[in-house]
DNA sequence: CTTGACCCTGGAACCGATTCCAGGGTTTAG
DNA sequence: CTAAACCCTGGAATCGGTTCCAGGGTCAAG
């Protein structure tokens, strides 16, 4: 039964999980993956098992959740409780996130379109070398109510 | 015509503007809006323009621009240059991030509801008091690809 | 003369996840 | 024996836009 128990040192346990050992190291300090034991050599030797923990928190961080988040969750259950519910509802939140989000998205990439053909239609009526005021006609355009600051395009 | 030159304080033309003193202050710090002159104790006085150079910016930003891609253009702009096609593309390139980001944003909603609907369904099947395993079943499930780092819901 | 409201400055804090850094050990292959 | 490649630590930097801070003027009303 209990076949070779494999471990690994930071940097293949980092490539197995597919993040770095960086990111490993940042995870144990915040509390979302396990304290890994040593080697007499004072490196942290992880188990398979690590891989899993890494993915949860990754699918958790892809669907919105905050590391601040899962560690809280993480604690309560550490304390023997059962934020199961806690946990649901704040991905309620964040699906109503998510769709304000792509609302606003939505009404972004409609602006971003008139936009365009706005200024393709002034470039093209403007002689060549001479200016067409481009970003000044953005001043009296009626686009829609500002949404600003929702427009992190991290990457 | 030269009617009456209206100027005001830094208080009211952000209020005007729609903005905070401080953040019309960081926008000159930027070169983002004219600099003002000063009157005699130092105050900044500011032309009632200064409320469209603020929207221009404040529109810029709300259709993805930076303040940094926005300084270099006025940067430009200034020693004599036209750079209304860099404007453009620039534009075009935030459109393309946008329906990208879109297209994340709507896997993610549906990754979110599909999770939702999983945990409903779990919960229902736990005897109350029980743990249900929610952030643990994140592991095993097949999930989109995983699309992190995308969800900064700012606000 | 005092209170309060306004203004000035440059620099730091904030948000969150990740990466980077210096200064120092350890291991492994040649 | 040595060089390359790995590991350790805790703290700082990064991204961007905004806000906040302390320490200090200015000015009007009461």
């Amino acid at each position: 039964m209990s076949g070779g128990q494999r471990f690994f040192r930071s940097g293949e346990a980092a490539g197995r999980a597919g993040v770095s050992a960086d990111t490993l190291r940042h995870y144990e300090r915040r509390g979302l993956i396990p304290v890994p034991p040593r080697s007499a050599n004072g490196y942290r030797i992880y188990p398979l098992e690590v891989v899993a923990a890494v993915r949860i928190v990754r699918r958790a961080l892809a669907v919105g959740f905050t590391l601040s988040e899962l560690a809280a969750q993480f604690r309560v259950r550490a304390r023997g409780g059962h934020p199961c519910l806690e946990v649901r509802d704040l991905a309620r939140v964040k699906l109503r996130l998510v769709e304000e989000h792509l609302k606003m998205m939505r009404r972004l990439r409609s602006d971003l379109r008139r936009l365009l053909k706005d200024w393709d239609r002034r470039l093209k009526a403007t002689p060549p070398g001479k200016p067409a005021y481009l970003l000044a006609s953005l001043g009296t355009g009626r686009l829609h109510r500002l949404h600003p600051q929702l427009t992190t395009f991290k990457k």
